[in-house]
DNA sequence: AAAACGGGGGC
DNA sequence: GCCCCAGTTTT
């Protein structure tokens, strides 16, 4: 069976879109960081309760971090997204006239936004280009066989010689899903994956917890 | 390179 | 009860 790794990106991201229905750059970037080793679920109901009792940055960056600990605590590690999230509200408008920027190197300058967030960001909210390594494509890259890496950079580099750059966006939020219901870290469903036939590492996962 | 942050859910 | 999750920062 031939490889085509640009195939196999657009059946990941036709089979496992994310819809993104948020877009304002602003809560794009707080849901995001709020989204950091976190479940979809748990993300939600802490941005939900969050802007549904504040409304914008310049609200939330008056606040004191204990006032958003109840809020956005279903999303773990709330004392630190607290304070991240009032942070970046006061910088944003110091800074950057109350906007989010829309450039990498700035991004990744405000606390608790790293590449992963930053790019996200860079795609959903400015409609750039980027594509967002995170633990998934890592993890998924590398069983397919399109890479092999041991960091999340060395990936990022290697990924973007081999796909090209219009799937760099929509593929973030895809191979979290498909992560997610097939390509799972342990226990991967490798019997129902429709890319079984080509990938190298079924084998290793048949039959097996890891 | 490893630890720390963290509630909620899967197994 | 143990481990993991759209990571990032600090030690």
């Amino acid at each position: 069976m031939k490889r085509d790794i640009k195939k196999e990106a657009e059946k990941i991201i036709h089979m496992f879109p994310r819809i993104n229905s948020e877009t304002d750059p602003y809560k794009v970037l707080v849901e995001t960081v709020l989204s950091q080793r976190t479940k979809d679920e748990n993300t939600e109901k802490a941005f939900k309760s969050l802007f549904s009792r504040y409304k914008n940055v310049f609200e939330i960056s008056k606040l004191n971090p204990e006032e958003l600990y109840d809020l956005i605590k279903p999303a773990g590690m709330y004392r630190q997204k607290s304070e991240r999230i009032i942070n970046i509200s006061r910088i944003l408008i110091e800074k950057y006239n109350g906007e989010v920027p829309d450039e990498l190197e700035e991004l990744i300058k405000l606390p608790g936004v790293g590449r992963k967030t930053a790019n996200i960001v860079l795609y959903v909210s400015f409609g750039k280009e980027a594509l967002a390594v995170d633990t998934h494509v890592h993890r998924i890259s590398n069983r397919l066989g399109w890479v092999e890496t041991k960091t999340p950079e060395e990936t990022e580099v290697q990924l973007k010689k081999i796909i090209p750059s219009e799937l760099w966006g929509p593929l973030n939020g895809s191979m979290v899903n498909f992560g997610q219901r097939i390509c799972k870290p342990i226990s991967p469903k490798c019997m129902e994956c429709f890319l079984n036939e080509v990938c190298p590492s079924k084998r290793v996962y048949k039959n097996k917890s890891r």
